[in-house]
DNA sequence: TCTGAAAGGCCATAGAT
DNA sequence: ATCTATGGCCTTTCAGA
């Protein structure tokens, strides 16, 4: 049962401006030892806070193609496979999937022809979407200081050091008191019950 | 005047994957020395074709709020000035500008009231919008090998290794052969002779 | 721009608290 | 969960091509 704290979210936001900065200098900023940040680092890691270590690469300069917003309309398919299919596409960067069960996302087509190019990656399903030519993207890693703020699971509150957290189901929770994180298992449990 | 080859785009698709990779395991797999890839990541930097290193992190065990995407119709507004004030929002990940010209964001609306959060960060303008409630995001920074093929600026063909590479204007661009770089750069400067 | 050697710094482990 | 100490690896610098 591991806690995410005010530290974490600390190293969070350093590694976040840039993840390879020595462990070493966070050590110093949030006050602690290399071998403490690590742990750390590890530990969010294997919590999945962390997805990877990564690059923000300036992908105007670097990839061509057409960019475009497509919105597809999902009736009577299985939206968790289209959804993996479609991440899986080299050109696409962005996917969304909306609580209706549709599939957005953003790409560069490749080529010249986006009709042909999309028609092969819905597999020429039936399924309605709508194109939208796109002018620029924009993703933001990190932000300022306050980004990455510790939210309650329950309630929305913010979580202080007061807080608690919870590996449940295999995904990490905060909670703000114990009573939120009590309310939360138990109807998480319930829901399980249920499936 | 830098040259990105077919090696860089090897080296960016190797640290999009793991930004902490050692350059030592780089150098092997692209077949250099590590002084060399250490100095083409710094040339990358500089270039702004590696924006930062960073991390991709889950949100959604970490900030707490409600996962929206807002299309705002943009009419009589400043697009950039609207663009720049929703992408410095704590709670905004994505921006996207189509070509039209609206402005669709991905955030996670703060507090209960997303309409109210809504009203304060479009300024109260009389901006249209259109709010939908997501479920889930994915956001894929390099994939495969050919993600990060190298474009022509001019034309739009791929860059191959007969291609080159020039900063013009503080920006990195590429361009598949010397006569599309020749036009680029005089189109370039007539555009600066003018502002 | 690359290589290779060497110096300095960084990370991970071990063992104790 | 954290600390200190240590061994080994990684990065950087520099000279040379």
């Amino acid at each position: 049962m591991h806690t995410i704290d005010e530290i974490d979210v600390e190293i969070l936001s350093l590694l976040g401006e840039d993840a390879r900065r020595p462990f070493s200098d966070i050590a110093e900023t949030v006050g602690l030892s290399g071998p403490a940040v690590s742990d750390r680092v590890a530990r969010l890691q294997d919590a999945g806070v962390i997805n990877r270590f990564t690059i923000d690469v300036d992908r105007s300069t670097i990839q061509g193609g057409v960019p475009v917003f497509v919105q597809v309309e999902v009736v009577g398919a299985d939206v968790d496979a289209l959804r993996e299919r479609i991440g899986d596409a080299d050109a696409v960067e962005h996917v969304f999937v909306t609580a209706e069960g549709d599939v957005w996302f953003y790409a560069r087509a490749e080529g010249r022809n986006v009709r042909r190019w999309l028609e092969e990656l819905l597999e020429n399903g039936d399924l309605e979407y709508r194109v939208t030519l796109m002018d620029d993207v924009e993703w933001r890693p990190s932000l300022g200081g306050t980004a990455f703020a510790l939210t309650c699971a329950e309630c929305g509150n913010t979580v202080d050091s007061e807080g608690e957290s919870a590996t449940i189901g295999g995904d990490a929770y905060h909670f703000c008191c114990s009573s939120c994180r009590d309310r939360f298992e138990t109807r998480y449990a319930r829901l399980e019950e249920g499936a």
